[in-house]
DNA sequence: TTATTTTGGGACAAAATTGTCTTAAATCTT
DNA sequence: AAGATTTAAGACAATTTTGTCCCAAAATAA
């Protein structure tokens, strides 16, 4: 069961070390975090891009560059970020990929998956990466391999 | 949120309409299945031959061939043409797609996440075709477009 | 100024998924 | 036996996703 695709899995793990790394001022380069994290460096630039369109991210080009959140890390949740990368009708889906399929007319699984949908769709609501940041440095989970 | 390839869309969508269908008695033909449900024929077959292989359908060649289901409708889950489409792991990924990812070892999104696929496989398993079907046949919930 | 570091942005390549087509095999009908 | 119908199976093409590469732009440092 994969609901996200890689350039939102690299992106969310990479935001996550960004946050998890929350005392160490300024920027940090993309270089270091592809490393760390073993993602392709212009596969997650890209990705980075995209979320510094959307004002997650704040970039800066030169030594000591590199990106920073844009706004504190308790104030940027999951579905800010899956919404960017993956759009914004990611919890709008029919489970069958039937265009418009509503309480009008629902396919035979609506209304278990609008269920399961909102399940999701709250904790991504709730959740910050300041609380995934924790997770990674204070209970050193993990990000990579 | 999307969590299922085409083949399976293809495929519970085309099941569902067997099911729904069950009075009908004999094969169903792929050639009519496909066309109702505007589904590629081509494609559908090969979906098809995977599910007769795994003992879901019965095929049979020829002039009022096709394919029908081998079990009773009640006693097939989604659950089940789930993991022969996209393997029998399909419950027990990563959301990050962390290899090996669990209790041992968790990424910041493991619990959650585990108890989402908890639920979401709890609704797979008790979810027949039969049911399915009748949702279609009796409450003309839509299965195309 | 010149060289270095870093992101920005596009072209391009590789891989995976989805879709099409052709031929074979099995079966029925005439 | 011959032709028609239908699934089986594989080759192939189109599309989407993923990954790589190159060069430009911005900023620093010497």
């Amino acid at each position: 069961m994969k609901i996200l695709s890689k350039a939102s899995v690299y992106g969310l793990r990479a935001l996550m070390y960004l946050a998890s790394e929350k005392d160490r001022t300024g920027y940090l380069s993309i270089g270091e975090i592809s490393e760390k994290l073993n993602i392709s460096f212009h596969f997650l630039t890209k990705t980075f891009q995209i979320l510094t369109q959307h004002g997650i991210l704040e970039s800066y080009r030169g030594p000591n560059g590199g990106i920073a959140l844009k706004k504190p890390a308790d104030e940027i949740f999951l579905t800010d970020i899956v919404k960017i990368i993956e759009g914004e009708d990611f919890f709008d889906k029919c489970l069958l990929g039937l265009p418009g399929c509503g309480v009008e007319a629902p396919c035979p699984v609506h209304d278990f998956w609008k269920d399961a949908k909102k399940a999701v769709k709250l904790e991504f609501d709730i959740t910050s990466l300041a609380e995934l940041g924790a997770k990674v440095s204070d209970e050193r989970m993990r990000l990579g391999v």
